[in-house]
DNA sequence: AGGATGATGGACT
DNA sequence: GTCCATCATCCTA
């Protein structure tokens, strides 16, 4: 809960990641609104990242993510889910957090109507952008913007945050770059 | 509780 | 043709 999520996004991502831990991501579609608390993340780090979709420079896929920090980066992954994420740092860089986890504070009911399967609502990437509604339509929208149909708004800090590395990866397996917010309860 | 697997689209060689 | 920043289902135990 930065202070300020333009200035903290216009950071390096590694950095700007774990702060981004209990900020709210809102979805308001067809008069719907959902909002999670973000309790898991990853940065990816354009071309200093040989994980990042932006290592190898600009395409038509990962454009988004080059532009101004805040911009939603829609991508269709194994050709069923859609994974969402914010642009990061400097205009350009490809920086980017995948935003793979939330709290449902607001909106269950919808999210169940948007779900198959009744349990595992939100703790992923593919399932997280299922129950916000957020498709590949959404692609380059202004998170920051508070007239947006998706957004980030400021929220709560987290106790404790975990780094570890990233999921799913076969390419620099190093980067403890997965954030994850922990509560007094415990964690995953 | 944990490992294997199929689904499926787009980007890239 | 191959490689995925995944998920749900179907096994074996």
């Amino acid at each position: 809960m930065p202070a300020d999520l333009a200035e903290l996004l216009a950071g390096p991502p590694e950095v700007a990641a774990p702060r981004l831990l209990g900020a709210h991501l809102v979805s308001e579609i067809d008069a719907k609104t959902v909002r999670l608390r973000i309790t898991e993340v990853e940065a990816y780090k354009g071309s200093d990242d040989p994980a990042s979709h932006a290592f190898n420079g600009r395409s038509p896929r990962n454009g988004s993510m080059f532009e101004k920090p805040g911009t939603l980066y829609v991508y269709r992954s194994y050709g069923i889910h859609n994974c969402a994420n914010t642009a990061a740092g400097p205009v350009g860089t490809g920086w980017g957090i995948l935003i793979r986890g939330g709290d449902i504070v607001e909106g269950e009911g919808i999210v169940r109507s948007r779900r198959r399967r009744q349990d595992q609502l939100t703790n992923g990437p593919g399932k997280l952008t299922e129950s916000l509604g957020i498709t590949m339509e959404h692609n380059g929208t202004d998170l920051l913007d508070p007239n947006s149909q998706i957004r980030i708004e400021p929220g709560e800090t987290p106790h404790m945050v975990l780094s570890t590395p990233r999921i799913g990866l076969s390419k620099a397996k190093d980067r403890p770059w997965r954030f994850v917010a922990a509560t007094s309860a415990g964690v995953s």
